[in-house]
DNA sequence: GGTAAATACATTGCGCACAATTCAATTGTC
DNA sequence: GACAATTGAATTGTGCGCAATGTATTTACC
């Protein structure tokens, strides 16, 4: 019996925490930050601030909304988070000229020479996971591909077009 | 060029978000927290207070920390949670009376009852991610996989054995 | 059996996440 | 060019997650 099988054949126990992805997913995400922590702190950084520095290493002068997505983040979440990065000395918000609604994130050389600190946690991580490096990125990408499906799935909740 | 080759090939890209595990991880949670969240509405249950029935669900009469180990969570979370919990009906807190230091948690007739409202909601779920079955228990063991191997990496970091 | 250490939970404080609402700026329509 | 609709951020309120600390109870040790 594969481990398909063994999954999907028994209905009466679907509700068993050990069984749920989304429960393997929680626990994973959560042991994940707190693994990061300690990386992070000396630079001064929490874990989604690190990701939105992550994004702003790519390309920097992005807006909030674009910003947001993304990290599939809104405004409720990254307005305060860099508000914070501001006051730290690591980006600047400013409204853009040409549409006063839009607030453009750039990075200060302070944030930009964070980048050089950064850059050995992706590596210190992955040494300290004893995970084969192609593991790691495969599940990535199977991860990926389930966000993607969570996502549309989502969207059809919002408008479920029957 | 297989898949490890390629990722584990470049570490001048080591910072790009789209390569991170974490980042997959923790946007496919959240993504995945918010299509519960629809689902859980109704019920009058938040995401982790649903992880927390699941288990109460499987064994009842829990102390705080049984329930934490199972969760991966500590009385920081779990306490007001359970509050939350408490005066919705659904359980109820005890100090044990053999060691009155512990907490015991058991369910009402009223909590146990919702288990038969949330039976149909890990179906409901699977179908909206329009996934295999098969291929969501086999991410879901790597993930518990993974878990493991970071729990174990943080133990390892808060006593650096070497 | 008195005291120090350990244990179990609660509390405090901070930083997310996100729904819902508000507000200002822009766009579309006539 | 007035004005409704839309867009982009900010704000508000609630519920986590967790480190750090506090407090009561129990255990260990002499």
């Amino acid at each position: 019996m594969d481990t398909a099988t063994q999954h999907a054949a028994k209905p009466t126990d679907w509700l068993k925490l050990d069984q749920q992805l989304c429960f393997a997913l929680y626990s994973s995400s959560l042991a994940m930050t707190k693994l990061y922590k300690p990386l992070l702190a000396p630079l001064g950084l929490t874990y989604p601030q690190y990701l939105a520095l992550l994004v702003l290493w790519e390309r920097d002068g992005l807006t909030v909304s674009e910003l947001g997505e993304r990290l599939f983040l809104d405004s409720g979440t990254l307005t305060p988070l860099l508000k914070r990065m501001e006051a730290a000395g690591w980006l600047q918000r400013e409204r853009a000229a040409d549409d006063e609604r839009r607030v453009i994130v750039s990075l200060t050389p302070e944030g930009r020479a964070l980048r050089q600190k950064a850059k050995r946690i992706p590596l210190q991580l992955a040494e300290a996971t004893r995970c084969d490096l192609g593991e790691l990125a495969s599940l990535t990408q199977r991860l990926q591909q389930l966000r993607t499906q969570l996502l549309s799935a989502d969207d059809d909740a919002q408008s479920p077009a029957h």
